[in-house]
DNA sequence: GAACCTATTCTTAGGTT
DNA sequence: CAACCTAAGAATAGGTT
């Protein structure tokens, strides 16, 4: 009888493991804590989950919050389908104050977005003849936009935007929740805010439509 | 001065965190955690591995060796979706509940946008007979909006502004000859993002094997 | 607000059943 | 070999800088 009945965890060296039979325990065991570790995240914090692990042996695992499938689908769509119809509506909604009366008073400025304006239309209406229905409304309109006239809707929403943000930062401290962390690989998209000042004109609530 | 500097880490219920600001600490943290078990995982016993999280609030991450994309695709090639009515109705439901949920949202903030576009009408008003050419029509107004307004718009704009540099961002490069980086994401020729719009998807595995 | 700091909880290496 | 056991190593909640 010693005073400990075992020596508890070691500590190992972060390289393969050489006995085939340990490295096999090793690996179920921590494929566990990842998911895991995953699932308490989700628990925490929300959010959707698919991990995919190939053991050494080639044998395919997974888990998934709801489901792997899912998860890779949105991934590789690149375009959750609650952000579809957010975006859709939220441009709607700016279409609408693009026509007000207080942009009346400035077409000037919006002269060179209004061929934008009703080039999206007429992509938009031989698009809905095509029937591409899995495709989301606007990325057909937008792949065929030319260049020109995306940087062009690009950099007056920069400028837009640069102009909001300076604001609330003058005005309150703390608004932003900025987020990006970048450390691991993430896919994180992130803003690049356009400071060329090409934008000499501004191109307020009604980009894009 | 007392017995101890802190109190430690503290037990916690294992459901989602109520405080905003501190479920947004917790996420990255835990995704870090993740990230790391997988990647000690591999250092220990070799292998793949590919994750993909989106976010509480829907922004994407990943993290894969050799690639996400890597593993992503040879797990697909390997488990070709089934055709699975009930999977299907599963995940069509916890779609709609995200678009539920988006719409809600949206409601919110299309009551604030009304009441810039109103609030913006009257401004100009003011600012006509102000003779203030030399500022762009919506500097004056932004001025006097109200700072939960303008933040609101800006949260929206920014996912907006997102997409679309996004797009803007992967077309450049061929068009306008920029050095292909290779870190680009790929999209998996081989995976077919369900173009029936009726979808076949599928919810095989489970939590491990 | 990110980076750092501890005390405490959580995870797990090595062993046993 | 999966399930269980224990103690030591790791991760992290809450706080500070």
């Amino acid at each position: 009888m010693e005073g400990k009945q075992t020596r508890g965890r070691q500590k190992i060296e972060m390289k393969k493991i050489e006995n085939e039979e340990v490295l096999l325990v090793s690996f179920s065991k921590r494929r566990s804590g990842v998911y895991k570790k995953a699932t308490d995240m989700i628990a925490l914090s929300g959010g959707e989950v698919g991990i995919v692990i190939f053991s050494p042996s080639g044998k395919p695992f997974s888990y998934g919050h709801p489901s792997v499938d899912y998860v890779i689908n949105r991934f590789m769509n690149q375009n959750p389908p609650e952000n579809d119809d957010y975006t859709y509506q939220f441009m709607e909604a700016h279409r609408q104050m693009k026509i007000s009366e207080a942009m009346e008073q400035y077409n000037e400025l919006l002269d060179p977005l209004e061929a934008v304006k009703e080039r999206q239309k007429s992509l938009l209406r031989k698009s809905r003849t095509r029937r591409n229905q899995e495709h989301l409304w606007w990325s057909v309109p937008i792949e065929e936009l030319r260049v020109d006239e995306l940087k062009q809707i690009h950099e007056s929403m920069a400028e837009l935007h640069m102009t909001i943000s300076k604001h609330l930062k003058e005005r309150s401290t703390n608004i932003f929740g900025a987020s990006s962390s970048g450390s691991v690989q993430q896919t994180n998209p992130n803003f690049d805010a356009d400071p060329s000042g090409t934008g000499s004109y501004a191109f307020p609530y009604g980009y894009g439509h």
